[in-house]
DNA sequence: ACGGGGATCGGCT
DNA sequence: GCCGATCCCCGTA
């Protein structure tokens, strides 16, 4: 019941680069009282331990962002605008890293997704805030051990979506004003479930 | 198609 | 007090 191999700690436990770009393809899933959603991540975010402002554990550790400072593996859920948004937390207990999950393939629940959201929407996992709210994660998930394969976990999924490396765009990364210009963006050309926002580098659908 | 603005909240200075 | 790792609506074209 748990979609295939839930990815354990040793996936996580490596730079953010390098897990943002192999999170291309592996599927989220999400498990409430109410049902199952679940959908193939198709673009995510690097947030570096190391000289990147964005991050927001570049000026050390706080309430908010603690998870980013414990084990890999876990996720790191915070709140803006209104709105959440979901990490997944790289690299060694104590090095602030993480990436951001900002747009899902749905594959699972997508009627559940547009109940959530209020209204029916045709791409109801495009951008981090609205997958959040699609699929029921808020700041109680803060901390999750995303390796235990229940409530949010993510699985290798048997490759839903095939694509090759030279499919995988990399830009700048969306909305951020500090380190505009590091290229930490990742996401799977020719899929229309990406974050759709007119964003320097983006190629036309 | 694109851009501007407002909503409205927690975390930080 | 201020300011977002956002989203949606409503102008203009």
């Amino acid at each position: 019941m748990s979609w295939g191999k839930v990815l354990q700690r040793e996936f996580y436990n490596r730079d953010p680069i390098t897990v943002a770009k192999e999170l291309l393809g592996k599927v989220l899933v999400r498990e409430t009282p109410e049902g199952v959603t679940a959908g193939v991540v198709v673009e995510t975010e690097a947030y570096l331990a190391q000289g990147d402002p964005a991050n927001h554990a570049f000026r050390g550790m706080t309430s908010r962002n603690k998870s980013m400072f414990g084990p890999p593996g876990h996720a790191y859920v915070y709140r803006i605008h209104q709105v959440c948004c979901l990490n997944v937390v790289t690299e060694p207990e104590g090095v602030p890293s993480a990436v951001l999950i900002r747009a899902l393939m749905p594959i699972e629940g997508i009627e559940m997704m547009r109940e959530r959201l209020g209204r029916f929407d045709s791409l109801p996992t495009t951008g981090p805030g609205k997958l959040c709210k699609a699929m029921a994660i808020d700041l109680s998930l803060d901390g999750w051990d995303l390796t235990l394969g229940e409530q949010l976990w993510v699985v290798e999924g048997n490759e839903p979506v095939e694509f090759a490396e030279s499919d995988i765009a990399v830009t700048t990364r969306i909305g951020v004003t500090a380190a505009k210009d590091l290229p930490l963006r990742f996401f799977l050309k020719r899929q229309p479930f990406v974050n759709f926002v007119s964003h320097r580098g983006d190629r036309r659908r």
